[in-house]
DNA sequence: TTGATAGGCAAGCAATCACTTGCCTATAGT
DNA sequence: ACTATAGGCAAGTGATTGCTTGCCTATCAA
């Protein structure tokens, strides 16, 4: 669970699933084009590749193989839970 | 912002904010204490010193002092609009 | 005033991280 | 078969990070 925390410290995996949210299905050179030409991005291939790689690893994206293409989903799951770790924490202490 | 991603990555800072949800205005050598009790966290006072000037920097913990004793307090807000960044984006976009 | 307690400052160190570089595999088009 | 495209693997590098070490300041109690 630490490691969704991690995969989102970074200002480029966060501005990968601002894409991702905006649009799904997206390959890895989409993904690159996208983060240059809208958030001034510039990330090499490589770097947006092991960027995916953590997020999948911290299952914040979903891939999809389809011949030579991989397509990139962003899943929101794992966010449901964290900004409420605390907070609940303190609601439950005074009910 | 990204100060609170930052700020939420180390599992230190996570157990220090974990024991402040618990009880509020504690000292640093208090949560010092309860993070080796508790969470068998073996870090120095310096360490956990360090851990709270960023929590601070990110907004996720208010001080206030008091004579020679500086109190730590949570401050929640900072986790309200986050897990809401993209989940809310995707919510947009299919109304 | 002296000693103990609570905390702060800053330099240094080892581990981690983001990124590059270079090469390799696999699928698709011609 | 040949070339281009989409992506993967792995070693190396520079910067950041978490932590230690050593010393210093401030408050309180005797």
């Amino acid at each position: 669970m630490g490691d969704v925390f991690k995969a989102l410290a970074d200002p480029t995996r966060r501005h990968i699933l601002d894409e991702l949210a905006e649009r799904d299905d997206q390959t890895l050179f989409e993904i690159c084009v996208r983060l240059t030409t809208k958030y001034q991005v510039t990330s090499s291939r490589q770097a947006v590749s092991q960027h995916l790689e953590l997020l999948e690893a911290a299952g914040l994206v979903r891939t999809r193989r389809e011949g030579r293409y991989k397509f990139h989903t962003i899943d929101t799951r794992p966010l449901a839970q964290i900004a409420e770790r605390w907070i609940r924490t303190k609601s439950q202490e005074n009910p």
